[in-house]
DNA sequence: GTGAGTATAAAACGAATGTTTTACTCCTGC
DNA sequence: GCAGGAGTAAAACATTCGTTTTATACTCAC
């Protein structure tokens, strides 16, 4: 009776899942520093000991919180285009590209909370490092990076090397700033974000950043 | 001899003065959180409870970090585009515009440590508020954005109100991104970033975004 | 000179942190 | 039946935190 054993939606998984899940909201939700163990085994309905027993510590606990989303997202980005270019083949521009790109980077903001944390927590972990350096940038900012300066430049003959890097530079700022924007609108503790509002934001950073790629690349007539 | 009285910059400051100077270092570089109010009157060459007796609290030494500099720096902003879009008069186009506001965007990163500090720890504010939820907003984002947003429905007609507001979205976002970008790239206790590099993303994003901005003014085709 | 007020310093306080120790309950293999 | 490991829980650990208290110089008006 005043133990309910079922009543919660993940309430039948492991202490370890459980640890982990918590851990991912809180530590999006409120950073590193400011999460205590104690908060965390006590959304996990567990004891303070279980972070240290199952994981050895709150930092590999971060960690294993990271290494768990990382590979799914780049393999998302990357991915989606790949696949949009093979199957556009002659027809792939810069729009579609750009598109393609925004579309897979708001995906997770709407659908599922999964990626939406994993993105807060990027963006924190950014700003205030607690990962080793190599971790975020290895498995997921500078492949993707790699991925759309490639897509970039196929579609856009005229665009060096280094034009292309800065013109992924625009583009991943005005993504990540729509999460910032997001999160200061609708509360860091929200489930999700309304989908209407990020399309709108998803339509004209395509738009924008489609005219600014093409300037960018075309000289300064065209 | 074991105390030296002058033989740092800002020794002969009042107290009061150090503990701000050493806060505002202290919290841009490792956040609030992160920051103990023993290290910065450690910084500060005084005793831990001057910050109690000064300020009444870490939280309001934090808050008057930030009203030291705020009201300085949106008037840089703003000003700045008022005076160039009159100076120019009718010659005043997008280009102008961007130019004007990118570069007073990046001034504080290049020539004096002092405004580059408050770019941090606005960085730092935005995804970890410590502030009252009204401060950075009224007396520095809102107003910056409706400066902007003004200046470009003048230069760009077509511009409607609501579009306008994410051509803002769209170049602020890549002006954050760069202060991020830079700190990663050189570490967050730099005193200033290499300005050449931060001349060529500010020559970058004008063009970018000039090009987006009229996209966007001008409908589909222009 | 003396007392009130200001500024600084040293020490102590209670609370909260991450981690460790210890004990208890299961379950499994034999 | 029982040794032994895995998982969990309660308690204690040492540290660190922001803050408060107490005491000590210094200044200036009277």
């Amino acid at each position: 009776m005043t133990e309910g054993p079922a009543h919660q939606s993940a309430e039948s998984d492991t202490t370890r899942e459980r640890l982990l899940e918590s851990a991912e909201r809180l530590f999006a939700e409120r950073g590193y520093d400011a999460t205590s163990v104690r908060e965390i085994t006590q959304a996990a309905h567990c004891n303070v000991a279980s972070v240290n027993y199952h994981f050895g510590g709150k930092d590999n606990l971060y960690l294993q919180v990271f290494q768990r989303r990382l590979d799914a997202l780049r393999r998302i980005r990357t991915g989606r285009l790949e696949q949009a270019l093979e199957e556009a083949g002659d027809d792939a521009d810069v729009e579609l590209v750009l598109s393609t790109f925004t579309a897979s980077f708001m995906e997770p903001l709407i659908d599922e909370s999964e990626g939406r944390l994993i993105m807060e927590l990027m963006a924190r972990e950014m700003l205030d490092p607690h990962l080793p350096r190599h971790v975020l940038f290895e498995t997921m900012i500078d492949p993707v990076r790699r991925s759309l300066a490639s897509a970039l430049r196929q579609v856009a003959p005229g665009l060096d090397q280094v034009s292309a890097e800065l013109c992924v530079h625009s583009i991943v700022g005005q993504l990540v700033h729509v999460i910032h924007h997001a999160r200061l609108r609708h509360g860091p503790d929200a489930p999700s974000w309304p989908a209407e509002e990020l399309e709108r934001m998803a339509r004209h950073i395509t738009r924008f950043s489609t005219a600014g790629v093409l300037a960018v690349a075309g000289g300064d007539g065209r």
